[in-house]
DNA sequence: TCTGACTAGTCACATTCTTGAGTAGGGAGA
DNA sequence: TCTCCCTACTCAAGAATGTGACTAGTCAGA
């Protein structure tokens, strides 16, 4: 029951379509939840019927024409309403997490060629995230920027998400070199 | 599709029961993948099925009898297969996060709230994990573990479970202190 | 000029996950 | 003795997610 919320507290901000909306899971709010555009046209289309969001036409001219939404005060109500009632914990569910755990029981050259490729993505995405933080910030440094900005929501998110994947990408390499070593020395015996 | 895979996983290391394992769900395999215990069962029935795991009825006196599953060569074979393709990406999907993101249009002292919950929360997992490692690598210090232990894989999950709950707790903390002061800041105005 | 990528969606189906309830005996503590 | 918690599982129903395919015009580059 949280795309819903997930998708109201994105368009918080500003007007989006359904399409802005699905660039911006992929990216920003993807820190705190991912969702298919598909999901997303869908939600859109029920919080719109419950009036959480209203949609306009936008006509364009070289382009097909889009919906822009936008959070009614119900809608700024139901978050509020959310923010308050208690939250479910938070879990990973990874793939490559799994095969870690297999790890030494199946063969391993796979999982270290993925867990290099996942670094390189993670450190990728670390970069992104790192000049979104830059560019929500302005000219402030961090510190004074969390006093006293305007929006710091969507700030904190990021922060969390480069967190995570600064992690992530020493973990996997971490992990890719652990596995590697192992491979060299039992190949010695 | 990776609940089988994340069960045959778990299985690896030894016998376990519907209910053992979800216990196991709870804790060590938690790092990589959460489930309830009505999908295990139901899971377990599939892959014993389909000839991944097999069971044993375990009659016991005071308890009720339980049946114990472990995985079949074909099992290990999937779980081969499994290992070889491409992973999807991980994602963060988080309640709380989504709170965070809208902080400065809602009300935040619930929203401070559960973040304190939540840091405490991560904390004791974090100590609940540090001990677990500590058993798993027993005397052993964790560079020699990781080069010449048997079994890593449970390990080296872990430890990425544990920089998790860690990071989570630190940036629980750190934003329900700057939401606070902002909450202190504006009072003053 | 052809190809592929981008904008902006929609539809239908399948799988997975969650919620809630129920069964049933044993042991521990008030 | 009564109540609650632990072991050990099962069933059903519904909500949420994911997969795949399809439409259709625009624009940039080979």
């Amino acid at each position: 029951m949280a795309l819903r919320h997930a998708v109201l507290a994105a368009l918080l901000d500003d007007e989006y379509s359904g399409y802005q909306l699905a660039k911006a899971f992929d990216i920003g709010v993807a820190n705190f939840w991912h969702a298919l555009p598909q999901q997303l046209y869908a939600e859109l289309t029920k919080l719109e019927k419950e009036g959480l969001v209203t949609g306009r036409e936008v006509v364009q001219e070289t382009r097909p024409n889009k919906r822009l939404f936008r959070v009614t005060d119900a809608g700024r109500a139901e978050l509020e309403r959310f923010a308050a009632a208690p939250s479910k914990p938070s879990f990973i569910r990874d793939d490559l997490l799994v095969k870690v755990q297999a790890a030494d029981r199946v063969g391993t050259a796979a999982v270290i060629e993925q867990l290099e490729e996942r670094a390189a993505a993670a450190a990728a995405k670390s970069e992104l995230l790192a000049a979104l933080l830059r560019q929500l910030r302005g000219d402030a440094d961090e510190e004074e920027f969390l006093r006293s900005g305007e929006r710091i929501g969507p700030y904190l998110t990021c922060l969390r998400g480069l967190a995570f994947e600064r992690e992530h990408r020493d973990w996997c390499l971490r992990i890719a070199a652990v596995l590697k070593e192992r491979r060299t020395t039992r190949a010695e015996r």
